[in-house]
DNA sequence: CGCAGTTTTGATTTCTGTCAACGTCTGTGG
DNA sequence: CCACAGACGTTGACAGAAATCAAAACTGCG
């Protein structure tokens, strides 16, 4: 690595102003790889940041603040940096899907990329860091790089595999199953980022943000977490999930 | 248009054994705009076919086939020119979930244009030819064009949309309204490709095809359409159904 | 004609939602 | 330090939606 880089911290304190994409690419997220392709030759043993850097102004907001709302057009493309958000469409009479949670490194909305505008409501769980970059800046970074094409193909094709996960959940999964899945994907996806063994992790959603990614109510998700417990499959104590049995939780979920 | 052009058929004739991407590209599907981008310029005033042409050998099975199946790895990019095809996830203890509807220029999977294997199980739902294009080639073929990223992007918006429906549906909706719903935006698609006025359409779909498209259960689909139709709803008839009433429909499917 | 795949219908069960009440926790402000 | 409010979690009784089971009629086709 070059000698002018400067820290790619993984961790809570990642909130200085501006920041090199590649911050957010270490992170090892769905995007991650397409920033840093992007990034690839810049920071590597030649001297770094020869090309100008994407930078971008972090915002810090506190949990249960919108960071997007719908009809919104927006010249950005937002990233989260630290923290979890949830992003979800909504329906008359009040009832709403969460499509995605976003977790550190995690662009607010793939499609959102290419788009300036979405149809989706991105709130955050807990305090959240998060950055806009300039949309044009971006896909004009992108294009320069030879394989943009390949790598927006990987990209879409982690996203929609994520994606038909969710339909199988939603269209032919239990909902002891749909959850048990849940806590699995999530446990994968935060040891991906170097948070948490694996076994104990970090778990600051609500019951109702479960019910509306799941596509249940927070009474039945309370009743089957509760079961769960019971039967000393995870427990939860505070903010902070464990997976008692892994073995049986992933029997559940019907992987195998 | 150029002299040398070849007639591009919208109908069921399309089943010459090779044919340009272009007849395929007319039927304005989701991948229409990829294929007819590419093609641009090749087709217009100047001289037709001056680049190589694309080409593919067409395949014509009857109904109930499968065309290709999950640990399946391909060289080829399917595309199903005439007929209905289904393509579906399977889950443990014979679940399974129809992931999209399949129609003339449908491209079999979008993730597949640039992924050689594919989990999903592709049926044909009545006769269906299709045709295998090479995979190399079309890549090939579509970088060379200058906007080859702007196009991906826009693909990549509308299917994801389509996703985000599917999503909304099996989590947030009831059987009338998933039902509904599909009706009209299978006429919808249709309409879009010259196939019916938009009140009667062609309608070769099974019971169980809704139902495992939707989440459901055959009897409980086969239910709620005897609703329908009792209610002057709709109306079906062989392999053709009649939407009668579509502000009734459309608001039973909650779309405003 | 017979058969396999469908559609239809009714009876019954299971799962999940709805309603309601109450307990807990956390941060706030006096 | 305590009182308070709002969000959240927990529990039980009950209702409703959809699944399951079962049987019969229909349909197209070889």
């Amino acid at each position: 690595m070059g000698p002018k880089m400067h820290r790619h911290s993984l961790g809570r304190d990642d909130t200085s102003p501006t920041s090199c994409v590649v911050c957010i690419a270490n992170k090892l997220n769905l995007c991650g790889d397409i920033l840093k392709k992007m990034q690839a030759g810049r920071h590597g043993d030649a001297p770094a940041l020869t090309a100008p850097a994407i930078t971008a102004r972090a915002h810090t907001i506190p949990a249960r603040r919108i960071i997007s709302r719908p009809p919104e057009w927006s010249e950005f493309i937002t990233f989260i940096c630290v923290g979890w958000a949830v992003s979800s469409l909504a329906l008359p009479n009040g009832r709403r899907q969460i499509v995605s949670f976003l977790l550190s490194g995690d662009v607010i909305s793939v499609a959102n990329l290419f788009e300036p505008h979405t149809d989706r409501l991105t709130e955050s769980v807990t305090e959240v860091t998060y950055r806009n970059f300039n949309r044009s800046e971006f896909v004009t970074a992108w294009q320069r790089n030879s394989d943009a094409l390949k790598t927006f193909a990987g990209t879409w094709v982690k996203y929609d595999l994520e994606k038909m996960q969710l339909i199988l959940d939603l269209g032919r999964r239990t909902a002891e199953e749909r959850i048990a899945h849940l806590i699995l994907v999530l446990a994968d996806r935060l040891a991906i980022r170097g948070f948490g063994s694996g076994a104990v992790i970090e778990f600051p959603l609500r019951q109702h943000h479960i019910a509306d990614a799941m596509g249940l109510t927070p009474v039945h998700v309370n009743k089957v977490l509760s079961a769960f417990r019971r039967s000393g499959l995870i427990d939860i104590e505070g903010r902070s999930l464990a997976i008692l049995d892994p073995i049986r939780l992933r029997r559940v979920a019907t992987l195998q």
